[in-house]
DNA sequence: GGTTCGTAGTCAATGCCTCTGACAAAGGCT
DNA sequence: AGCCTTTGTCAGAGGCATTGACTACGAACC
């Protein structure tokens, strides 16, 4: 199964010059590396550089050791990912507790993952859809099972909210770090579209296209976010036993709280 | 990626080691590759060994050509990777038509997507959040705004309307396409957390887990996908100037639309 | 203080990847 | 036939993930 005709002389020009920071720079004091330090820088350059560019050689260079050092740490590049998603999940969530209304406990969760997988959408895009079972995630399930139990939801049914809700925050977070996290042109280019592609759309092939293309470029993630997410908490919210006192939910101004 | 499916490539890609899917093979006939059999081939080797193994080398020796013929036809990996984008929309959409119901389109548009993206996860992860602008793409673009169009939304609320609904439609379907495209070994790891690591969960440290840990592991991914779309639709249905007027979206009161 | 010992950091190497530029054969064109 | 473009092939540069061997640092113990 294996190639058997491959190219193998790929390894013989090297070069024995030693570039400082590279190999051949002077050694590293013993306790240099500890995991949190190499997360730190991970982040760091995946903030920097994005998440195409990093990998475990050029941050073993960026923290002044040999390409490889990173190993002696981590068992393999997927195993500092996980590192690195609980880092975020616990950046996002630090000082998180429940609020009186549980329909303000839900929202504020998933603003909080979306806020830092947009302020990292490197890191994002690497470890979103992945599950760390650790601490960070452990408090972040208690609080949110805790106010889908709070809207009254039991047994089967709260595990289901909850895992609604869970995987609502992680699927739109992921997808909006995903995004964020590819090339700047390609964003751009796709941004444009728009702008421009959808203005100049054949009004005979697509009519419904051309009758608000005037108005598509003009929405913002924000805007869309916060749609969706007020959707699904009033869902919540209308259909929760035990559904939330406060003065903004008994309002009639979100049309489904508990309008008619 | 340890699957056994090997046997199933070896069998109709790769006849034996002297066969032309090597170096030093006879050369292929000269239009033997088009883009159509690449990017059908591509699917195919996706879906058989997933995302990660996938590489332009291999699949131009599953073509029976040369590890670099592939980039005769794509500029670069990305640019095959948008085509087989639109390939996997045009699959979840051929034969798509607006319904009498608008929301019963929004609902489908939304299924079909995620049932395609679930078909394909090694495909879809790739090419998630990605947006090709090719006439696939804008077929279903147009018949969405003409759902949200039917219901009533205009201008510059009818498009933040569509937006909302197409990136939900992405954001979930590449979520759990991300998913499924995880080394089967992690998926089950993940899967496994509900069933074990939940169930043994700290009554003290996490009470609000330990209150519902028989209930989580028995969600499945239908259960909360439809909750979710359930609740998008019919957040829309409530706040849609023109609702739908078909039997079951008639009954005034949005938390009896569809209950469960 | 000196010796020992585990280990963090270094080095060399393997095999795979993306992508390029040079080259050659295969057809279409006149 | 002769020419020209296209398309498949080949050799290779440079990068990445990962491994096994080596080495020197610093703690532990005498």
């Amino acid at each position: 199964m294996t190639s058997s005709t491959s190219g193998r002389a790929a390894a013989r020009g090297e070069r024995d010059g030693t570039g400082p920071g590279r190999r051949g720079g002077r050694r590293l004091r013993r306790g240099s590396l500890t995991p949190e330090v190499i997360v730190a820088e991970s982040l760091r350059l995946l903030d920097a550089q994005g998440a195409d560019g990093f990998s475990l050689p050029k941050l073993g260079r960026a923290l002044g050791a040999d390409p490889t050092a990173v190993y002696r740490h981590f068992a393999s590049k997927d195993d500092l990912v996980l590192a690195i998603a609980d880092r975020l999940i616990e950046e996002a969530m630090t000082g998180l507790s429940a609020r009186p209304c549980w329909a303000d406990t839900v929202a504020e969760v998933v603003r909080r993952l979306r806020a830092t997988y947009r302020a990292h959408p490197g890191a994002a895009s690497l470890s979103a859809s992945r599950t760390t079972q650790r601490p960070a995630e452990m408090r972040v399930v208690n609080v949110l099972i805790g106010a889908v139990l709070q809207a009254g939801f039991e047994g089967a049914a709260a595990a289901r909210v909850y895992r609604a809700l869970g995987d609502f925050a992680l699927a739109w977070a992921g997808g909006e770090a995903a995004f964020l996290a590819l090339d700047p042109g390609l964003q751009q280019a796709d941004r444009a579209a728009w702008a421009r592609a959808y203005l100049a759309v054949d009004q005979a092939e697509y009519p419904h296209i051309w009758q608000i293309r005037d108005d598509l470029a003009s929405v913002t993630d924000d805007d869309i976010f916060e749609m969706i997410l007020s959707l699904v908490v009033d869902g919540f919210l209308a259909r929760a036993p035990r559904p939330c006192t406060c003065a903004k939910h008994v309002s009639p101004d979100t049309a489904t709280a508990s309008a008619t």
